[in-house]
DNA sequence: TTGGGCGGTATACATTTGTCTACTCGTCAT
DNA sequence: ATGACGAGTAGACAAATGTATACCGCCCAA
């Protein structure tokens, strides 16, 4: 995968070795770094010139592999027609496949450097806006307007992926966890379906529908 | 305010005014924060154990104050009428009145270590309950089972939570995150609504609903 | 054959960190 | 008046960190 090789790969991997199990990227150690690739320290500044932009480097590396995956899932949907459930059960089935990579993008979403923020936020809202189109072209949600499926694809990739770490550490909570994102996205869906309608059409739901 | 003091509280202060900038609990060290705090080094070792116990302590006056400001929204709530739209409306102005409380529960909550991020879980689920069973008890959603409003009342707080960090520190998006959140409080609750009723009442409705 | 990158190593250094022991000083109970 | 004690300080120490300089071997081009 691009021109990942050698002394410049263990250090990515290494990285991902240490997220995983304890620590967050911004917080990584040049040092613990090399010694956890198995390399002398000062190879690091063969390949990257600070922490800074190794770490930027480490967020590309995992961006492209997310990517793969988003592609994939296109793919998958194209074949055959896709549900809620089948789509959230290969979502998670790749968060679980790669929990480095995952934990990565949960931590430092919300971590302490702006810059890695910002290049997060923006890789989410890529996959945010391929989700809405491939909804739109397929006409899941006939109902609903483009910008509402726009928002709730974006909520939506938040969602998950805000769950994504319970669900690769806690196993035996997974299916509920999946249970529940399930039901997240069609309630959305079936909610922005109300809104968008007459509500004087359904006397059932009047009560609830407010001002 | 608890039994904080002295320079045990000048400590947890100093924590705070450092997280809120750029760091992360779980990443302060102790002479730094004796340095912010203007004390000396081994003043910390007067008041906290190492620093896994001092992040479990500002965790807890965190969850304090937290829990202040959800008893006096639901005073406010009593007091009068609330839709959702107060609701988040009190909350975001929480927030933005205790960033520094906010930005520790947001960055632990999938942080590095699991002491923080169990403990903040129960604060968490807790803050759910309570509104779930306001909600229940007001009888704002009729037709949705109990159950229901607890898991949805627990993805709202996760939700609004997710979303306070931008909130906080892009001004200019305020306006936009807010009406994001109400939308999706709604959304939520209405679509709640159509599942715990039988679909075919409402012809409307048939091709979104699936099997 | 030579010479220059490129990837990797060794040594060294200043700085910072967590922690230990020992000292000081005010307050309060006896 | 004395002594214990809580809170703060001072100094020291080993360990770890980021970085700089210099050295080595390999491969490829000239």
């Amino acid at each position: 995968m691009g021109t990942l090789a050698g002394g410049k790969l263990k250090l990515v991997q290494a990285a991902l070795r240490l997220i995983t199990e304890t620590r967050s990227l911004t917080s990584l150690g040049l040092r613990e770094l090399a010694r956890e690739a198995g390399l002398n320290p000062n190879t690091f500044y063969r390949h990257f010139r600070n922490l800074d932009e190794f770490g930027l480097q480490v967020l590309g590396y995992i961006a492209e592999d997310m990517k793969a995956g988003v592609r994939q899932l296109r793919q998958m949907a194209d074949s055959s027609e896709q549900a809620s459930h089948d789509t959230v059960t290969f979502v998670y089935h790749y968060f679980l496949a790669n929990p480095a990579a995952t934990t990565v993008a949960v931590r430092e979403l919300h971590g302490p450097s702006p810059v890695l923020r910002q290049a997060l936020e923006a890789q989410l809202n890529a996959s945010a806006r391929e989700m809405a189109e491939d909804i739109l072209e397929r006409g899941l949600v006939p109902g609903v307007e483009a910008t509402v499926v726009h928002e709730i694809s974006h909520m939506t990739i938040r969602y998950i992926l805000f769950r994504a770490l319970d669900f690769i550490e806690k196993p035996e909570q997974r299916e509920r966890i999946q249970g529940e994102t399930e039901r997240f996205i069609n309630r959305q869906f079936r909610g922005a379906l109300i809104e968008s309608l007459d509500i004087r059409q359904i006397p059932a739901l009047k009560k609830a529908a407010g001002p």
